[in-house]
DNA sequence: CGCAATTTTA
């Protein structure tokens, strides 16, 4: 039998990791996670680097207690981790929100004397930033810098990209300067984040002071030429280009969206199959059923839902690829989702999509992220058609989803009233090797509770902390909300407290909800007292 | 294996 499975069909050990990273690249972690099984089976020994792959893939994918699994077995099987094995993990644990295990993990490196590189400080103080342990991160920062080790370019563009979210410019400026004294480039990265900055502030005019603080190399010059050419493009009288084609048709047959909602076109299909407009079904002809129900359209949808291949779907694991800030190839389209970013924040979707025209016509190749702005802000402002538009326009430029664009999917159909589908279009993201992340499950929350579907709030919750995952600020911020309005005061009053004693520190939304959750307890106590009459103490 | 521009709460 075991022998069987060594001859020459059998795939070796190194056609077993090569598959195996091939699906962590692709997204697909569950097949790769099968094929590991498979590989157990076969006869064969993991080496080290089937470990270090499975659990990149698994860390990458938010399946961390998989990542602690195969990392416990890795040491079982008596092989070391390495710097990159505990990177990961690491990495893996600060993002899903684990700030103690995180840390746990990088005390047990050191305790067994793993090097920690670059990488592993630059990992922690990004990851003590991102769950609001600043001071932290800072002083790590400059007991590093005192040291005068473990600190390169990277490291400097964390900082200054937290002082740019302070506001505090003067100082990012400062460090900017300092990191290029000490023979550090300022990359596109750092000099995009200071751009944001700036201009969140309304600090334009600093760009000159900027200017004086990068002497070296020529990319912030090129990159304020382009932002000069680029508004003269745009100011420019655009020719013949005034057919009113709308920019991102969305063709009434919503193939696209339907292809991401597949298996709840079932569900519509029955739902709302005899649906005119006026003659509703009562639980859904609330409120904005509108640009949803319009039935010729859901019926096209439907039936087209039928005869197309759902399971060609494209989705990014590395959630909208980032683009290298090197090669002249990527600079336009860099520079394009910054700008998109800078005029989606001040509302200017006209300007937006007028950019993204302009720059497609020149063949610059949107990316993910390019999409997933404009589809946001569509939504946000409930254009659903132009939305669905987006996202036909992805499917044909064959640009990869990725689970931004199954967030504002969630968000979308929340704001229509259907959050009924959630669930669908999960099974539809978990079907093309997806995952879930704290903003979807917090996404996901939000939708699910303002629809008033509290047991599926709750179910989710619990999937959330049982998959690896801890909540964080907005989770229990919305999980309060949602349970004060349905009237589960208890419940809500005990997540409070749980988010306490979870150590997680709540914020000025959390003030507001407690608010609210305090007045509605007030309510009923005043309610409960004039109906029993009789006193209840404080 | 790490940093920007997309996604979450009032």
């Amino acid at each position: 039998m075991k022998d069987s499975k060594l001859d020459s069909v059998c795939p070796d050990l190194s056609t077993y990791n090569s598959l195996i990273h091939v699906l962590c690249l692709v997204g697909k972690v569950n097949d790769a996670l099968i094929v590991w099984e498979e590989l157990k089976c076969s006869g064969h020994e993991p080496d080290a680097i089937t470990y270090r792959i499975l659990i990149q893939g698994c860390c990458k994918s938010y399946r961390l207690d998989e990542a602690t699994k195969i990392f416990s077995e890795m040491e079982n099987n008596g092989y070391n981790p390495d710097t990159i094995v505990y990177n990961s993990l690491i990495d893996g644990l600060f993002k899903a929100r684990k700030v103690n295990e995180a840390c746990q993990m990088f005390e047990r490196m050191v305790q067994f004397g793993v090097r920690a590189s670059t990488w592993t400080y630059n990992i922690l103080i990004d990851g003590l930033f991102r769950n609001a342990r600043a001071e932290a991160a800072y002083t790590l920062f400059c007991d590093l810098k005192k040291k005068g080790q473990f600190v390169d370019g990277v490291t400097y563009s964390i900082i200054v990209l937290q002082l740019c979210r302070e506001a505090l410019l003067e100082e990012a400026l400062e460090l900017v300067e300092e990191m290029e004294m000490r023979g550090f480039t300022v990359d596109l990265v750092t000099i995009s984040t200071l751009m944001i900055g700036l201009y969140k502030h309304s600090r334009w005019d600093w760009t000159d002071k900027l200017m004086k603080r990068i002497r070296d190399g020529n990319l912030l010059p090129s990159v304020l030429k382009w932002k000069v050419d680029m508004e003269a493009t745009m100011k420019a009288p655009q020719s013949n280009k005034k057919d009113h084609t709308p920019l991102f048709p969305s063709k009434g047959d919503f193939s696209d969206i339907l292809s991401l909602i597949s298996s709840a076109a079932s569900i519509m299909d029955g739902d709302l199959e005899s649906d005119d407009v006026g003659v509703k079904d009562d639980k859904i002809s609330s409120t904005h059923i509108d640009q949803w129900s319009s039935s010729p359209h859901m019926d096209r949808l439907a039936n087209h839902f039928k005869s197309t291949d759902h399971s060609s779907q494209l989705f990014s694991l590395s959630r909208g690829q980032r683009v290298q800030a090197k090669g002249e190839s990527s600079f336009d389209i860099d520079m394009v989702n910054t700008f998109l970013s800078l005029f989606l924040a001040k509302g200017k979707l006209t300007l937006a999509c007028k950019l993204f025209e302009i720059f497609s016509d020149t063949g610059a190749n949107p990316v993910s992220y390019t999409y997933n702005s404009i589809l946001s802000s569509f939504v946000k402002k409930g254009y659903f058609n132009e939305a669905w538009g987006v996202l036909s326009e992805m499917g044909e430029k064959v640009c990869p989803t990725d689970i931004a664009t199954y967030n504002v999917i969630i968000q979308g159909l929340g704001k229509m009233g259907r959050a009924d589908l959630a669930s669908s279009v999960l099974d539809k993201l978990m079907k093309q090797g997806g995952y879930l992340d704290v903003v979807m499950y917090n996404t996901l929350i939000n939708a699910l509770g303002k629809a008033n579907r509290i047991d599926e709030v709750n179910k989710l919750f619990k999937q959330m902390k049982s998959s690896g995952i801890n909540p964080d600020v907005v989770t229990f911020n919305t999980l309060i909300e949602v349970h004060s309005k349905a009237g589960r005061l208890k419940d809500a009053y005990k997540l409070l407290k749980m988010m306490l004693d979870a150590g997680c520190t709540p914020n000025h939304v959390t003030d507001t909800t407690l608010d609210f959750l305090g007045k509605e307890i007030e309510k009923s106590r005043y309610q409960k007292a004039s109906i029993v009459r009789n006193k209840d103490d404080p």
